[in-house]
DNA sequence: GGACTTTGACCACTG
DNA sequence: GCAGTGGTCAAAGTC
């Protein structure tokens, strides 16, 4: 795999293992969390009314700053988000430019049937549900990653991609068909939205949204709901770049089960570096690798890894739910 | 004439 | 129950 940091010429291999799924220290869930703040709470039985008054208020008061200081990470994440899109325009999914594979069949569309099959697959629980459009984390791939339950969801991944601002097209190619069926101006983006459907097999249940950024009218977002049951088109010209090459830094992030991994491609530029070059090659990426600019972008992208990762944020509704009693 | 796009209307969901 | 909203349909228009 050449992602990995290679050759090394005067460079220490940097590849960041964040390992946000695992904390460090025994995190209870949010559940736990909230039962023993219960617990405790209960436990205060016993005193008098007017003890037990003064308590609940404190008890009250604290919890509306919690809430507050929740508030306030969400938008903390939301701009981080917003910032990252804007910045680089680069599939912030990391996975391979053609949308999803892997076949899910029984995925109907159609009138109100799509939605409700949707709700179907996604119908583990309420909080489940729609969950496509809530998300508002940088990386939607996969919401039906294995967590263990046995629910079935629709895969979503999310691909932005930077465009020429005065091109009015809502058009993302990426080696697929796609016919559109709608076009919609939402509430919260003055661009429209065109809704697009696999037009590659008939049956296949692949959908696409694509709309321009609310903070960045040069930047498209597609979303491609579900997976295609048909095999990848030949790719053509202008299709959308891997998301390392898409990217303008040797440098990508991945998750996966293991944690956040960040890894800087030095094999960028040409695929196969001429050994004569490789050196001159190297000295370069590692000054582009020293700057401030890299290092802002990397930042920037290792906050994005981590607030998309559904491991951080539970990780950080547990902290912040065990800081509760505290106060 | 077929394939595709546009766009107004309809429907279900949510608060 | 109602209004707002997102998603979809389908007729009409275009290529």
């Amino acid at each position: 795999m050449d992602a990995a940091w290679r050759g090394g010429v005067g460079c220490a291999p940097v590849c960041l293992d964040l390992c946000v799924g695992r904390s460090p220290v025994r995190e209870p869930s949010p559940a736990t969390a909230r039962h023993e703040l219960l617990d405790r709470l209960s436990s205060c039985g016993g005193g008098d009314s007017t003890m037990m008054t003064n308590e609940a208020k404190i008890l009250e008061a604290k919890v509306t700053q919690m809430s507050e200081e929740n508030r306030r990470l969400t938008e903390m994440i939301t701009r981080l988000y917003g910032t990252q899109i804007a910045r680089n325009g680069i599939d912030s999914t990391n996975s391979p430019s053609p949308p999803p594979r892997p076949v899910s069949p029984s995925l109907t569309t159609g009138k109100k049937r799509g939605r409700e099959s949707m709700d179907t697959a996604n119908s583990c629980d309420a909080n489940n549900n729609n969950n496509n459009q809530k998300i508002t984390g940088a990386d939607a791939e996969s919401f039906g990653v294995d967590d263990g339950t046995a629910c079935r969801r629709i895969k979503v991944s999310r691909v932005c991609r930077r465009i020429d601002p005065s091109d009015t097209t809502l058009v993302v190619k990426d080696g697929y068909q796609w016919r559109k069926y709608g076009q919609k101006v939402t509430r919260d983006n003055p661009s429209p939205r065109a809704y697009f459907r696999c037009a590659f097999a008939p049956s296949c249940p692949v959908k696409k949204k694509v709309q321009r950024s609310a903070d960045d009218s040069s930047v498209l977002v597609a979303t491609y709901e579900g997976e295609h049951n048909h095999p990848h088109p030949s790719p053509r010209a202008g299709d959308l770049p891997s998301p390392a090459a898409a990217a303008s830094l040797p440098c990508s992030i991945s998750i996966n089960s293991s944690g956040p991994t960040i890894t800087l491609d030095l094999t960028k530029n040409g695929g196969g570096v001429q050994a004569a070059t490789a050196a001159a090659d190297m000295k370069e990426v590692c000054r582009e690798v020293a700057s401030p600019e890299f290092r802002s972008a990397l930042v920037e992208q290792m906050a994005s890894a981590l607030t998309s990762d559904p491991k951080f944020t539970g990780a950080l509704a547990a902290a912040i739910m065990q800081k509760l009693p505290e106060f």
